[in-house]
DNA sequence: ATGCAAATGATAATCGTTCTTATTTGCATT
DNA sequence: AATGCAAATAAGAACGATTATCATTTGCAT
């Protein structure tokens, strides 16, 4: 899906670390990572980059437009794929977890709030911290 | 309104940086300040006070209920006097200012979604990033 | 193969925030 | 009003996430 090209069309030059960022965000079953799980993630799977590449690539990624960034309460980010649709999340506070949602009411109700108050939205973010009760928690933190 | 009492009735003895603080809080026309704004305000106020302290004094005064914290996107706290209601935030991307809304059906949306994924919320921070449009901006970065 | 701009890695620096510890303060008790 | 002591403070060190610096290496067009 997201290939060597993908970094040519985003103009960036296809590197060693680029490859292996992106390459993890696509196999990886986890969606969000921080810059930290990324560099320990490559890390222990033998791959040797720098925590400061890691942090750059990701930043790039975020403005070509391949990654989202998502920043939450702890003052960590965390990134995900761009799958092209736009949700918000849902963060366990037991575990961590997070869950992707979408709701077409919210979104409206945002922007017309928003422009009733003589704002023109640009983007928001909306993260419900939660428990999780009807399933088992997934990860400890 | 609050007074040296709302510091007992809150556990906490009544000193002179707490004072300082809720009363800013009290008297400054903006209602968003991070820790750092209380410091240089007290300080150039002639009021000495350490920055330790007023971090110390912030999360004390928000476990206390006298305020709540919002955490902006980036990676900074502000903190504003408890009006006891529930509100969410815009931003404005040019000046920074704050702005502040309810909205009743979105509010009622995430109850809903949240608990058909399987979670209890706990809380939830909306913030919507804008431009000022109708209004002129009252403060530049 | 060569050259050079762009990218990398190691490390220092920065920023907001929290921790540590010696000193000071609020306040209940004499 | 003086005393005692736990609680609170101030200064600075420490911290964690992130960004900047800069010498070295790499991708890639020539």
């Amino acid at each position: 899906m997201h290939q060597p090209d993908h970094l040519k069309n985003a103009g960036l030059k296809s590197t060693l670390p680029r490859l292996k960022v992106l390459n993890l965000f696509e196999t990886s079953t986890e969606r969000h990572m921080s810059a930290e799980d990324v560099y320990k993630i490559l890390l222990n799977g033998g791959e040797d980059v720098g925590l400061a590449t890691v942090y750059r690539v990701l930043t790039q990624f975020e403005q070509a437009g391949l990654l989202v960034r998502q920043h939450f309460e702890n003052g960590k980010s965390v990134f995900e794929l761009n799958k092209g649709d736009h949700h918000d999340h849902i963060v366990c506070l037991q575990c961590g977890h997070v869950e992707e949602f979408y709701d077409k009411a919210i979104e409206a109700r945002q922007e017309k709030v928003t422009a009733e108050l003589g704002f023109a939205i640009r983007e928001h973010s909306l993260h419900i911290y939660a428990d999780c009760i009807n399933k088992k928690c997934p990860r400890k933190p």
